[in-house]
DNA sequence: TGAAAGCTTATTGTATACAAAGGACATCGG
DNA sequence: CCGATGTCCTTTGTATACAATAAGCTTTCA
């Protein structure tokens, strides 16, 4: 896209993944605007884009707000996740090249090694494992398919963070990425397809799990 | 929305639908914007909503063609299309009221009634099919799921027609309407979400014999 | 005191002018 | 004759002014 429009996106989107403004926060076009150096032109842009990405809730009156999420809007969410992802796991298994599978392998070697020091190394973790997710996604090869699980919201870093602090967690997913490997190898679609729907699944509990951690320490999604 | 988006958008959609205007023809956005009697700005937000909704591509320099679909294309949006419609009667089943139920079965009774005459009514048909589906998505209770579905695309009004001709599907539809009620009044989700798929599956088979008999006929999406 | 109606103001929608970018075509050089 | 390059023209991006709409407040009447 064009140079004020992704800056006003990225620059949106940040303040949201950040935690800047909170949940629930009225999003004003020509403020926005005004703290991006663009024009309300480009904001409008973005915010409709975000809005796709379910990050923005317009009101009857095309207000727009900072989305939040409930607990079962997020195990729609993830429930929702977990089906595209394990199709595209399945898909995965019989388009994905060895180079492919390979990176994977070095992806899954690298985020062991984030998490294998005695301080872990959470932002790498998330980098990896994005990079990780997103190797299989691709290797579904269904535009449509991307499309849509690029359009299922990532969650703050706040919560992402917390949920990750787990060491138990962080172990467990590698693991589980080391399983879709071995599928992957294998070009078994159903196996790699039920290691996915685990893997997500866990991932939901992790989630619920961190968000009552969070809860009880103070508000998620509101920075310091 | 508001009034002037609305009416580019409308326009544009049916235009595209309707076949008026053709797969792979480029769309100008002040051109639009004359037939549509508004000016860019609506049109522009049109466009990026038509976009969303997989009716309109746009290449590397921002310039937007109608959409069109190869069969393995096609295949994908059927998959996905099954993947999430079956999802939703899963839901669906234990989450619809009995008033909900009956108008299903209400629908389902009119869809018989207009394909039962000599000369089967397809619109009344297809505008049925469409509003029995609908109860079904929305029973799911799922904003998000809804949503995908939404923007999944609808097939051109022309291909959409030549397939309903058959017919043998049309009453395959009804029967298989009738199993998904019988599911439902069951409140048994595994069967509905096997019986959707079989459903969805078989719509595809079906868009893939029209498409070769209208292949044979002359160019679809082009409107005379 | 409470509710409703009207005014004021905040916010978004629409039009339009201008800027920038891309593509097409023609011309020039090899 | 073919290819490259530069200019022109088409198309989209951005800014800004103005219009419309909705929300919030105040005031008034029951």
């Amino acid at each position: 896209m064009s140079r004020a429009t992704d800056q006003a996106y990225g620059r949106i989107r940040s303040m949201i993944l950040s935690g800047e403004v909170g949940p629930g926060m009225q999003l004003r076009e020509e403020q926005l605007a005004a703290r991006c150096g663009v024009s309300r032109t480009p904001v409008r842009d973005a915010l409709r884009r975000l809005e796709t990405e379910n990050l923005i809730r317009r009101n009857g009156s095309q207000r727009s707000f900072v989305a939040d999420w409930s607990i079962d809007e997020m195990e729609e969410l993830f429930q929702l996740r977990g089906m595209l992802e394990a199709h595209a796991a399945g898909r995965a298994a019989t388009r994905l090249g060895w180079d492919q599978i390979e990176r994977l392998r070095s992806l899954n070697r690298a985020l062991l090694a984030a998490i294998s020091a005695t301080l872990p190394d959470i932002p790498a973790f998330i980098e990896h494992n994005r990079a990780f997710h997103t190797v299989i996604v691709e290797g579904a090869r269904s535009d449509r398919l991307s499309n849509m699980l690029g359009r299922l919201i990532e969650q703050p870093v706040v919560l992402r963070t917390a949920m990750q602090y787990d060491r138990d967690n962080l172990l467990r997913s590698h693991r589980e990425h080391e399983e879709l490997i071995a599928a992957f190898s294998r070009r078994d679609s159903d196996w790699a397809e039920a290691v996915m729907t685990g893997h997500i699944r866990r991932a939901f509990h992790a989630y619920v799990d961190a968000h009552e951690r969070a809860g009880s320490i103070g508000q998620p999604g509101i920075a310091a």
